[in-house]
DNA sequence: GTTTTTTCTGAACATCTGTTCAGTTAGCTT
DNA sequence: AAGCTAACTGAACAGATGTTCAGAAAAAAC
């Protein structure tokens, strides 16, 4: 046998994207074996090397693509005027957009250790441009006088902490809407940069 | 060649958890092999199976410790009277026993889904146990009258991400000292719990 | 000093790992 | 209808995997 019917690289190749996000966020990145991935797309594993040069390079390219998306994203929501709306708003995206793809999100923070050190560098570079945001609504809040934050940086790594930590205890169909976790997070992030 | 010179179970029983403990935490579960840390602790592989039936209560076997550690070394200060003093000691606890024990916090977090499920199971009832405790605190202080806490798990869970975070970033000899970084967080959760 | 027990070695087991590549066929182009 | 190319198979590579166990030697018990 060989080339299968209905074959099309524009429907594997994100077929096997699909298929490592799920089984890395599964089990792990060094416990999935590319014979694995290729049987969920219903594939053999040497058709995968016509769509990533090799095992790693399927990681970065889902951990990078998700931290581009993620700068995306609220580059197109950050023209908010003031900083306590522009936090609001931060906030809420954050735990939406967060949501939306917890399998991208755990990649994400799990498997930084199974980034080569060219990888690991340039994700934790994408990383550090979203912190950057925050900690600038930060500082133009206590610019504005609105915030009293007597360490920006910190704040910021406490409060990503905080939003991200939602990823792992909410499930839909639950107690409390999406809408509702993101008014209460809101309300405590709030708090923690007002005076008081 | 069979037993060698100096062996004793008492030696080599700690140092086979401590290579476990390190290289777990280093390159996560499913990417250490037995020879890796039979070759850590100077030793053939085959005598790792004299002290663990197999990999997975390696695993297990620490996390468990950890987290019967914790709850452990938490009970022993929790007499404070107070919710606000007693919350200001939870948060400084948390943080100086997680920072003290990097390694352990990073298998608690990181390798929770190569447990089986049985091991799960003990492993989460023992972290629910740890965030009761927090829950209680920020019960009773909204019970005094000190804390305008709407919803006491979400906040709990709120308060134990953010704390946590500390371990992703903290390095010793940096900008802060561990007891200024205390003093930062307890400001951020006090705040987080006040009215405001 | 002899026996017993504890601790370890070294080889073996069957199976899995990421990756390569010659060969084969489906689908597109002409 | 023929030719070409893109997409895939299936076998092969060298080595690693967790685990078992008979045998050997050090330490402890007598």
């Amino acid at each position: 046998m060989a080339r299968t019917t209905g074959s099309h690289s524009d429907i594997t190749g994100p077929r096997i994207q699909e298929a490592a996000l799920k089984l890395f966020a599964r089990q792990g990145y060094a416990a999935v074996s590319m014979r694995q991935i290729a049987g969920e797309v219903g594939v053999q594993a040497g058709a995968l090397y016509n769509y990533t040069p090799d095992k790693q390079s399927l990681l970065s390219g889902l951990m990078r693509d998700h931290m581009v998306h993620l700068l995306a994203a609220w580059r197109e929501q950050a023209a908010v005027p003031g900083a306590m709306a522009r936090l609001e708003a931060f906030s809420r995206f954050h735990i939406r957009f967060h949501l939306e793809r917890p399998d991208e999100v755990f990649i994400a923070y799990m498997e930084l250790r199974n980034l080569s050190p060219e990888n690991f560098t340039e994700i934790e570079a994408l990383r550090g441009e979203y912190e950057d945001a925050l900690e600038q609504i930060l500082r133009d809040g206590v610019a504005e006088g609105v915030f009293e934050v007597p360490d920006p940086k910190i704040a910021t790594l406490a409060v990503i902490a905080m939003l991200t930590g939602v990823n792992t205890w909410y499930r839909s169909g639950g107690r409390l809407s999406q809408d509702e976790v993101e008014t209460i997070y809101w309300e405590m992030v709030r708090k923690l940069v007002v005076a008081g």
